[in-house]
DNA sequence: TCTGGGGTCCTAGGACCC
DNA sequence: TCTGGGGTCCTAGGACCC
């Protein structure tokens, strides 16, 4: 049976969030940060209309924020996380044939939906502001790529009141026409101005184009998005997305970092960051590589990495901060201002699938212990437990001076009515 | 002075084997 | 002097996504 693809997406998560928990910026431009404060990573339509782009660096738009009187959040994923789970369980109480794409989007499959797709969107839509505050626009088609183009147009378009229906649309090629070609799902900006050489600027142009043609120029990849947009579905609804390949922690440092110390530091803390989300989700890694740079906007800007394999699969903190320690130690560069450090393990298996190493002196049940009670303390006492290696003062560590509450997942910080 | 974080997939090229 | 062809595996880098 051939799917009804419906691609739910939340317009302007991050902002959208925040003003479920603060009623009176409403109708105000508002944006949110990323790590550091650095760049723009959500913007309210407001501030889209005056032209501030994603990803602006924060100190390039200083004038804007204060003339607009922009209100500014840092990052908050501690509370976008938990309204994304609100808005998924919501959904799925709509089809079980779901998948949960990002944060801010899932694919819903209507196939199955008697009646008209556009009112029962509209439905999907009211019950999500309702029951969770935050607004969101759906796209349907019959290829997830449709779906997303559906849904660009359900977001602009007054009309469409935040739902567009494209199956058997008699609208479809002016639909796409309106659609740049960089806006496609899969065509970054690299390729939108390679295809711009070749004459094709929208969606429309794409999806008139050969696929084979495409294929040999660009690739498998660009060749399916072109078949997607004639209609031929190359991507399933993944309900049971396939395990992860790798886990990474990395972090811009609060200021630059120039000496070894502090280094080993930040990297003895991000590794033990790994460690918890390793073990939070069952895995244990076979590979750990570091990585460093200095900033890229600079003469003589320096990355390098380091990775070291460990003879069984670890789940375990200790090891983890001594590898991570000892590749910090090749990589040290003196006289180099480092911006940031990162750790990413690889070689991820399930724990109970560990290939046992016949040599091995490390008594793992008895770490095992220990990493699940440091776990349990530390998911329910702040600060909690922490190696030595980490540091104290931790004068690299990222600044948020504009976080709002952890509002839906703290008791400390419940909303208060006046 | 100040530019995020966490992922995926594909491809080309090198090493190695018979 | 003349120096093959085909296969696999791995890795780094590129491109993309939210």
């Amino acid at each position: 049976m051939s799917r009804v693809f419906a691609l739910v997406d939340c317009n302007n998560f991050y902002a959208s969030c925040e003003r479920v928990f603060n009623p009176k910026i409403a109708n105000k431009p508002i944006i949110v940060l990323s790590n550091n404060d650095g760049i723009v990573v959500a913007r309210s339509n407001e501030v889209k209309s005056l032209g501030i782009r994603m990803g602006a660096a924060v100190f390039e738009i200083e004038d804007l924020i204060k003339k607009h009187d922009i209100t500014v959040f840092s990052s908050n994923y501690t509370l976008y996380a938990d309204m994304s789970d609100r808005i998924m369980e919501t959904l799925s109480t709509f089809t079980p044939e779901m998948e949960v794409y990002s944060i801010d989007e899932a694919f819903l499959d209507l196939a199955g939906i008697k009646g008209s797709l556009t009112d029962y969107s509209q439905k999907i839509r009211n019950t999500v502001k309702q029951w969770t505050g935050v607004p969101v626009s759906i796209g349907i088609a019959k290829t997830k790529t449709l779906a997303k183009i559906a849904n660009y147009i359900a977001k602009r378009s007054e009309k469409a009141k935040g739902v567009l229906d494209l199956t058997d649309s008699p609208y479809m090629d002016k639909v796409l026409a309106q659609v740049p070609a960089e806006k496609i799902w899969g065509i970054g900006s690299r390729t939108a101005a390679k295809l711009k050489h070749l004459g094709i600027n929208t969606a429309l142009d794409l999806s008139r184009a050969d696929a084979e043609m495409v294929r040999d120029k660009f690739g498998v990849v660009y060749a399916r998005v072109v078949c997607e947009l004639q209609g031929a579905c190359c991507y399933d609804l993944e309900q049971n997305p396939p395990a992860k390949k790798s886990l990474a922690v990395s972090r811009m440092f609060g200021r630059p970092v120039e000496s070894l110390e502090q280094l080993k530091e930040a990297a003895a803390n991000y590794a033990a960051r790994a460690g918890e989300k390793l073990r939070e989700e069952n895995f244990a890694a076979s590979l750990l590589t570091v990585y460093v740079i200095t900033s890229m906007f600079i003469k003589n800007a320096y990355y390098n990495s380091q990775t070291v394999e460990f003879q069984t699969p670890t789940t375990n903190t200790t090891e983890l901060i001594s590898s991570a320690q000892l590749c910090v130690e090749k990589l040290y560069r003196k006289g180099c201002k480092f911006k940031k450090c990162g750790i990413v393990l690889n070689g991820l298996v399930q724990q109970d699938n560990i290939q046992q190493n016949l040599f091995d002196t490390r008594d793992r049940q008895k770490t095992k212990r220990l990493m699940e009670v440091i776990d349990k303390i530390n998911s329910s006492t702040a600060p909690g437990i922490f190696w030595a290696a980490e540091g104290i003062r931790q004068p690299w560590r990222v600044k948020f001076k504009k976080r709002s509450k952890h509002y839906t997942t703290d008791w400390n910080h419940l909303p208060e009515a006046v």
